[in-house]
DNA sequence: GCAATGATTTACT
DNA sequence: GTAAATCATTGCC
């Protein structure tokens, strides 16, 4: 079951960012069908510094944020590596989900393709960047709808008690201050699929 | 441990 | 208009 709009127009993007975490992302490119269970999310908030919308700066990277939330938001980062987010909210409230890890479900062998020669069997969908490019995810597919067929999220009715679920400080945003402190990434607990 | 790599933003002329 | 600094990371040394 497809989640809808109304799921991502909800105005707490941080309780939004913990019940996306056991759900289904999955993509569509030439007719495959590849994605997996979300292991790993961090919440962004305009009102805080870790967030590229910070204080309602609109620019033209980030103005896919201030769009109604069921959209994704995808940008390139290091020169390299595309992130995936889930815009959530309404409309000119610039708040966003990263995802930040999988567990591989469907389509395993095209995303192993996608990725090149492995060395562990960990290291597929357990990163930001790994994600994007097994899901063959790029800067094409940002501003795409999560309700279309190309991208989307699934509930797959999993149960997953509260205590299965660990918030930590956010990774990679040491710039943000005081705000880079906020317990607001939300992880599976002892789940293998958690970028380091 | 650290180089790779490029879109985006900001700070200048 | 142009240039330099920045970056929500990864993979190979």
């Amino acid at each position: 079951m497809k989640l809808t709009q109304d799921f991502y127009q909800r105005k707490n993007v941080v309780k939004i960012a913990r019940e996306l975490l056991g759900k289904g992302l999955f993509t569509k490119i030439d007719g495959i069908v590849t994605g997996g269970i979300i292991v790993e999310t961090e919440a962004y908030s305009w009102k805080e510094r870790g967030c590229h919308a910070f204080q309602g700066k609109k620019t033209k990277r980030n103005e896919i944020m201030f769009q109604p939330g069921g959209h994704t938001y995808i940008y390139l980062c290091y020169g390299m590596h595309h992130l995936f987010n889930v815009v959530t909210n309404t409309t000119d409230v610039a708040d966003a989900i990263l995802v930040r890890a999988l567990e591989p479900t469907i389509g395993v062998e095209e995303m192993q393709l996608r990725r090149g020669l492995l060395k562990g069997k960990f290291h597929l969908t357990s990163g930001p960047g790994k994600l994007t490019k097994a899901l063959g995810i790029d800067r094409t597919f940002n501003g795409k709808l999560l309700t279309e067929n190309e991208v989307w999220i699934e509930d797959l009715q999993n149960k997953l008690p509260s205590t299965k679920i660990k918030a930590t400080p956010r990774i990679g945003i040491d710039y943000a201050g005081e705000d880079a402190k906020l317990p607001w990434r939300f992880v599976i607990k002892d789940n293998e699929w958690v970028s380091q």
